[in-house]
DNA sequence: AATGAATGAGCCTTCATTCAT
DNA sequence: TATGAATGAAGGCTCATTCAT
């Protein structure tokens, strides 16, 4: 019943209030995740009214995918995939598409290091979006979304290396390579602190490179 | 701790009840999430009131810590790592003592056809498991106490294949083959809905032969 | 999601309850109006917590449709015409059967009293029904269910004095001698406090006997 | 009074804007009704500001109360009877003067056609004002002041035919058919959609002509 | 005059938990 | 032991109204 009419802003005074809703969300989110944020919390922490709060957006949820988006447009853009790239995220740097310029080592060694890189934006929040994917299809579908373009890439990016490498099934090799490196990532960094970065990193390598080739 | 009397029962009558309880509350979870799970709700399903409830339980979060403790002794028992043989979860079948048995390869295969049964236990309720352990370090460090017992159980069987093995660093090597194999029977089940369980067990089997040997 | 388990008590102490919620509504709607009383508000009133309000009913509206339902028991009921004999709203005194033991004008005059007794009763809140029911056709229907018994009574009525009325169209005349008795009795009772009340009997039971014969 | 400066306008374009704002409250509330259409809405239909809406109007029951007054004026003037000829309603056409040009029969015959005219103009807003009317004392006067006039009227065309009269109690019997009458279009307009507007319309100038000759 | 971003009181509703019986 | 009626803090969200620009 009746639009809801929730705000556009284009005024650089209402981007920014939109801007502190974001950052205090993700602040509160990450510290102690979704489901004990209230919106009534953000509003406060951002210094903005509850109206404004839901003058930009339609509910928690709404602002929640916004978030999602933003930190894959940050994440996936130097990686050179991203969608938005007028996003209005941060975006980090560092490209990726040097990948074929150096040994197979050194390529799969750069990947992880992006991988890394993406995962250390945001690192808690990120923790959060990998618990709500987990808990619900509707989170999850946003994330997929972004992930499933990763695959593709990767998968064209194994197909240059076709005649050298000794897996035959490049599909179920690359879904194999994402989830695993995604995975020890995701662990070493949000579950150990980042401790054994550099050996993980450098098994990582030595483990896929064994495999492919 | 125990101000409230929490009842330890040790009566049939009272371990059946318990035991409503503990279904109940997978049931429901699994179904729509431990957050949209009321402790109202669980004892109803349960046939059970909600005092009877709490005279079991301090609060719901204490009854989620028991199912998680039953699903890791059920998942472990199998492997010969439970603590409690007691314990009142069920308990899978299949020893998982028989790795030095065969040859690598089946060895491997047979460890990730084993991870692969874990997860297929009450699969729903440990996706949202995984979920929750993401979400506070509270519910995690349940997860670790059993994980941690894994790693070195697993690497002391690298070590007795020592001789053979090309890696070196033995303990980052037997991280990242849990965490690869963990989160890839993972994803394969919770998210892919099994259909690619046949190729993923191969090419992972693959991977970690090759990277091992 | 999850059958909200409206309590339904038979118990003394819970009906009790009920009804103290029920008289709170009904002192409240009908000084403030349903839309400008608040759940929150009745609760305080009736002495109850807002969680067992909602215990009791599913939403304010399940509570107006009760209340309303009981009007029309306690104001059919003496028409002889109630459906639910057991209700738990009061009945009031003074049945209608004896229509047709007097002299026409007779009949019409006790009719009107008859109209003028139940509009009586709980007068300022009937004002409310009557004016939900303008407002929304959900409301509407929730009174049309009496009313409609009431035509149609009232249609046999007429039917015994068939060769000696002049009317030919008998279903009309029901429907208007009901909606002008209806009428005239709701404004002398809610508009002008009953003041002319007497006026108003003498006079339309002339107008309907001069109408009918 | 008007502490706040509410603008009285009378530039063409300001009583455009005005009239805007109107519209788009009749079709609204029309529609969703006084309590569900909010201030928001209504500027958004009309194509003005919230602050230029509250530049018109102190608040939303101010604006409603113009729009009463708009629609009695449009529908008593064509009996003659609007107190501001100017208004900036519409006014329906077709006097109502010509009374006693014709027989008692058609006379009142032609009455209840005009009744049902102004009961047909915004059909559905006058619904909404019924209802309303029947909630509040404060709008149910607006209508009052009207109606009184109405009523007074009618005594005096009645006085006209008094010696041909049988009703003694004229100004009960005024008030009796005003009401009557009323209600009948009433709720044969807004409640039967008009389907048994002509039955109605003879049976009830056959009531009415009984009873008063 | 006009705008519309901003406000915040207050509404409806849920649910973990208590406690008298 | 067991029950379940009762509680009330807290959450999500709406909307009439204000005010700086």
């Amino acid at each position: 019943m009746g639009e809801k009419g929730i705000r556009i802003p284009k005024q650089k005074r209402s981007m920014e209030k939109k801007q502190r809703i974001k950052n205090a969300a993700i602040r509160l989110m990450a510290e102690k995740g979704y489901h004990s944020t209230s919106s009534n919390e953000i509003a406060k922490e951002a210094g903005v009214s509850i109206g404004t709060f839901y003058s930009y957006y339609k509910d928690k949820k709404e602002l929640y995918k916004e978030l999602v988006a933003d930190i894959y447009n940050a994440v996936l853009a130097p990686m050179n995939m991203s969608d938005d790239p007028g996003s209005d995220a941060d975006t980090l740097s560092g490209p990726f598409d040097a990948l074929d310029k150096h040994s197979i080592e050194e390529t799969v060694y750069l990947y992880i290091q992006t991988v890394f890189k993406g995962h250390e934006y945001e690192t808690a929040f990120q923790r959060e979006i990998a618990s709500l994917s987990e808990q619900s299809d509707e989170f999850r579908e946003i994330e997929m979304v972004h992930k499933r373009k990763l695959t593709k890439t990767f998968t064209s990016i194994l197909s240059a290396y076709k005649d050298e490498l000794k897996v035959r099934d490049l599909k179920t090799a690359s879904y194999l390579i994402l989830t695993t490196v995604e995975a020890a990532v995701h662990d070493t960094l949000f579950h150990n602190g980042g401790k054994n970065k550099k050996a993980v990193s450098r098994e990582l390598t030595a483990m896929i490179v064994a495999y492919l080739f």
